[in-house]
DNA sequence: ACCTGAACACCGTTCAAGT
DNA sequence: ACCTGAACACCGTTCAAGT
């Protein structure tokens, strides 16, 4: 029984939780959100649509895993023998980078309490925390606190980003960005409106960064911490 | 032409884009993100599906407008003449309690390129953060890090709130919630377990706030400038 | 146990036709 | 200008029937 299974994974055409999300992930990406379809899926895998839910309870379920998928190979990627501030800014950068490279897996936010994706990254700052030196009891709220962060701004980058043509003119974006903004009502928005300009040289990775650090330094500053380093 | 369009917005049976808005927006409370159907939607505006279309250009547009409109009003309501850390607080918590309270308007997040409630946020955020002094070339980094961050919470709050009733036992899901991260593997979620215990007595609107005061700390802690490259 | 594919119950969106 | 509602081109999901 056991082996008989075994060999039916063997086989390159017999479908597994597996496979259907790898299928998944390359639908996403080469066709977007609205191109994952289970008649779509079920023709790149040569099979009837029926076949999938066998193997998968529904469209959110495969959603959901394909974006635990990409979060957990940024993951596995990340290098951890630096100090713990290095660390997590490779936590963080990760995470940036998975979702520019798969806008759709933004949507992970939205789904069920605490994705699997959502808790790798968690733990994985969370021992960087512990490292630091943050109070046990400040710990969750500081994890927390960079992880909301973390995917809240890759989010919004990602979507803005797959807004404009990959590789062409960013800078465009950016420049129409600003434009509107200086165009918006001098008293309803002075703020955004002193601000456009510097909207026309923006590095993303960059401004992310400086805001982990931002965060990294609000919990050096306002909790005591043993001084070691 | 003036008079008969005004006269027509004054019948009440008239259609328009505010009042489509409006709609929608009481469906979606009522009955989540998948109760708004144009169909429902022209069944509840007495007039057919397609009437729709002559006011609103499609789903996305409806949906962006009605999550702009929450964010709008909670806005409105947020009070201004307390110290510039108090107010930036009142808008961080209105954010938080219009998501918890109209959870679908997370997507919010996911739509188009800095939606006008997102802007909103910016910019009174903005403006707060120059009456606290911080640097002229700080303040975009430091706006948008706090935006990140409130969006980012709340709407990870407002769908794990979403998922048990309202009125009913929060407590209970947070029991099971804990319990389930006890549960992981010790050796691949040390961290997890190890603050478990506390999600158990885990006060949502608490923690967010710690959160903002974080990021508060830290932009009072590094007043430099964030290196530019 | 696993797969097939037709069928069901929906959708968003369009558009000729009306007023 | 604005509204109607039938029609189109899809969906996710189910399920009797096969192997």
């Amino acid at each position: 029984m056991a082996k008989a299974k075994a060999a039916a994974e063997r086989r390159e055409d017999a479908l597994s939780h597996d496979r259907i999300v790898e299928a998944a992930i390359e639908l996403l990406d080469a066709e977007g959100e609205t191109g994952l379809t289970f008649r779509a899926l079920a023709e790149r895998l040569a099979t009837g649509a029926g076949a999938i839910y066998w193997h998968v309870a529904n469209k959110g379920e495969l959603l959901a895993a394909a974006s635990d998928a990409i979060i957990g190979r940024a993951m596995a990627g990340v290098a951890t023998h630096a100090s713990p501030q290095k660390t997590i800014r490779g936590i963080a950068l990760g995470v940036f980078d998975a979702l520019d490279a798969h806008p759709w897996a933004g949507a992970l936010l939205s789904r069920g309490p605490w994705q699997t994706g959502m808790l790798q990254v968690l733990e994985r700052i969370g021992r960087q925390l512990q490292a630091l030196g943050v109070p046990e009891r400040a710990q969750f709220t500081a994890a927390s606190t960079l992880v909301s962060y973390i995917f809240g701004e890759s989010d919004q980058n990602a979507t803005n980003g797959s807004s404009h043509s990959r590789t062409a003119s960013r800078d465009e974006f950016l420049g129409v960005l600003a434009a509107r903004w200086e165009a918006l009502d001098a008293r309803e928005f002075p703020f955004l409106r002193s601000i456009a300009p510097r909207l026309r040289h923006h590095d993303d990775r960059a401004e992310f960064l400086a805001g982990v650090d931002i965060i990294l330094a609000g919990l050096a500053a306002s909790p005591r911490k043993p001084r070691s380093h």
